[in-house]
DNA sequence: GAACTCGGCTGAACCGGTTCACCGCCGCCG
DNA sequence: CGGCGGCGGTGAACCGGTTCAGCCGAGTTC
């Protein structure tokens, strides 16, 4: 285990000073063109690394972003979106040599703790946060404590950080004109947690474009985006008098459940019922019937969140916080789970 | 946006020495208590919090472990196996306020580039490795760099590093004898990434135990866990002549994936073809009928294996580093899609 | 030829902690 | 009373980078 190559022992080899190789090794003005790349030869040769706790306290930067998720471990281990995600933020953070840090939490409280604690440590540079609310403290909290952040959804009202959100009114617009065209006139919705800002999003446009289309019946259940609660609500759903002939899910795993306890009660899909899925996993094209389901590019939309976030980090202290980015709204993908509605 | 406290401001307002404060804030001797004290309530009053920076550079530590996943950004995001091994790891790493610094790669050789680019830049006091394999350069790679690291999987022989893993082979009889018992003579498996440690575990014991109980055939056939791939070969299987009348599949995907396919194919489950799948998510609870699963706690397996991590890194650099902790083994869960074998 | 500019480089301060050598003081012992 | 040990604390060095004032020498200007 040989000791660490620094600037000075490059410096040393070289022949000139600390400043002259910080300078030559971050592309700086300062050194003559031959003296950097002789510099850069050596660094190169010893194989140098610089040490990121020495350069963060020297610039007060952490080249790394932080995500907190207050999520159960069961949801997010099972909601493909998440890691999705996730990976999307990854993609572009790493291209721009940014770490990511990742930490799960369990209260809102614990949240922002972690937020406080991250940016006094300068652990992070910034954060993203998931699953904005409609009344969200994380807001205004990571705002007064000047620490960069992108909300992971939106529009957000009076925001004052940026938000890259897209559109969740126009899918589910098209959800409905589809199933009306298919005959469908009582419709039901498993919504995710009724806190969410892109839930009450989804509910006002549903109920708007419901009663625009004269819809029998267009109701919805809260839940918790678990596959449990998504059984339990279409069981109570199919069971009772009048039911719907085609069930809306807000993700993919409360379908997937949907669609097993149809199996369950032996209500063909899509004959009796039709069902179908917000957000497109693989998991939506592994059951039978596949699922029909919004397809969106989770990946490509993390991406663009991190983008967001470093253009954040790098700008001015006072820049304007409050853009935002709107995505690509989600496409609807027919598949086997939808059908004309029985007469 | 005030101006961080430092231990210098701290020290101004105590009247005392930086160094007097570090002891103080660190539980070090050094100082009188009724100093400590008074430390310690200015410190809590200013909000005080270290600069992790700083301390990295002075003790060359970053409070942070690494993991870096070499899977397809779909794979993660449908396999619940990493979410809730992280979400274990996390709990582990945050109760020694240690974090996590994440990232996706696409090869090994970028694998190997970021434990070399960490371990250069102090960005993490170790890592943990996943998907161990039967011939695995990097465990000899970071072994080499000193980079303290767990391997989670194995056991690995000749290993250089621990390892923190459980025993394979005895749910792999656990479930033939059951399936066994059930009158199952033909048993096929889809298997994972036949390169992986575990999968060869696997195959010697399914090959072996198969082999004791007298079983008529049992073929395994390998995959890279993603669902498509666990359709399109249970597709083959089912409809090939003498087809099994049991599938024993190596993640919870691509049970599901098949399970979908039977159901395709008007396949009764589990009246013509009963099916096993390997980890126990939600997944397998919602589908009907319900997986026959194998349960495991994935997240108290990712806190074990933080737990070595730590440890390696607490201990000394010359210490021996070639332990290895076992887990309990997975237990046989019998849900409502494995039954008799049709006479 | 004196004054002035400017590129190239040096030396030292600085970021915010940790750590170590050392010092003054008090009590105790012989 | 002198010497010794230990507690409580100080001051400075140190970790490994970045950055800035300033210096030197060559070229330009008048």
């Amino acid at each position: 285990m040989t000791r660490r190559v620094t600037i000075a022992d490059i410096a040393a080899a070289a022949g000139v000073s600390k400043g002259a190789v910080s300078y030559a090794l971050n592309g700086r003005p300062g050194v003559s063109a031959a003296t950097r790349a002789k510099i850069l030869a050596i660094a190169a040769e010893m194989g140098f690394v610089p040490n990121r706790a020495a350069r963060s306290l020297s610039v007060s930067s952490a080249q790394a972003v932080g995500i907190a998720l207050r999520r159960s471990a069961r949801t997010l281990g099972i909601e493909p979106y998440f890691m999705e995600l996730i990976s999307g933020i990854e993609a572009t953070l790493s291209a721009g040599s940014f770490g990511l840090t990742l930490q799960i939490v369990d209260t809102v409280e614990e949240e922002l703790e972690v937020y406080r604690r991250w940016w006094a440590e300068r652990r992070v540079d910034g954060v993203l946060m998931c699953d904005v609310g409609t009344e969200d403290r994380r807001l205004d909290f990571v705002a007064d404590l000047g620490l960069p952040a992108v909300a992971v959804g939106g529009p957000i009202e009076g925001a004052r950080l940026p938000a890259v959100w897209h559109d969740d009114a126009e899918p589910c617009r098209e959800i409905l004109g589809y199933l009306h065209a298919l005959g469908h006139r009582r419709i039901a919705r498993v919504a995710g947690f009724a806190h969410l800002l892109h839930t009450g999003i989804r509910d006002n446009a549903y109920a708007e474009t419901a009663a625009g289309l004269g819809l029998e019946s267009m109701e919805t259940f809260h839940s918790d985006y678990t596959g449990e609660q998504g059984a339990r609500i279409t069981r109570r759903l199919l069971s009772s008098a009048g039911r719907p002939t085609a069930v809306i899910y807000d993700n993919d795993v409360m379908a997937v459940a949907g669609l097993g306890v149809a199996h369950e009660l032996g209500i063909d899909v899509p004959g009796r019922l039709s069902i179908v899925a917000w957000d497109d996993s693989p998991l939506c094209r592994l059951t039978h019937p596949a699922l029909t389901s919004l397809t969106r590019d989770i990946s490509a939309y993390g991406s663009q969140c991190a983008e967001a976030l470093l253009s954040v980090i790098g700008a001015e202290p006072d820049a304007d916080r409050t853009f935002s980015v709107q995505c690509l709204p989600a496409q609807l993908s027919p598949r086997a789970s939808t059908g004309p509605a029985r007469a």
